[in-house]
DNA sequence: AACTATTTATAAGA
DNA sequence: TTCTTATAAATAGTT
């Protein structure tokens, strides 16, 4: 949200989303990362990528195995079909 | 991270902790909503406050039914005990 | 991948 | 907790 400022909707250009998912990927999991650090509290974050990838952030061993179970099982596209 | 940027560590002080927890918990949340609405990826977000109390957000169906599994079982404190 | 103009997020204070 | 404000951080568009 800047140089003209985005609208909330899904960005159609394919490359200018790939571009803005591996941006905010990052800067979600940082947050993600700082909130545990700074107020010692337990965050498990996923995304799940439209290609199959997996990304996340579990701020303990506890919420890694959560985390873990959590996608143990189908992935998002077998779910859906 | 303003007036004085803050310092990548557990903030000592409980009062201020509590504040920072809701209002980064509440942008993190906010920041995993964006990135799924504007790259239409999976998204899920789990924050266990020291108190017990769960926030959590998920793009999907799918991805609220991970995050339930994933904490249908013990809270951390209980886990770690 | 770097840069940079702007928007956002947010720490402190009220 | 909600509002305000000053400033740090994130990031969209560009190179």
């Amino acid at each position: 949200m800047v140089r003209g400022k985005t609208e909330l909707k899904l960005i159609e250009n394919s490359k200018s989303r790939q571009v803005t998912l591996s941006k905010r990927r990052t800067g979600l999991l940082k947050k993600a990362f700082e909130l545990s650090l700074l107020c010692d509290v337990e965050v498990g974050v996923i995304i799940f990528s439209p290609l199959g990838k997996v990304h996340e952030f579990a701020s303990t061993r506890w919420a890694k195995a959560r985390v873990r179970r959590a996608h143990g099982q189908a992935r998002p596209g077998e779910q859906r079909a």
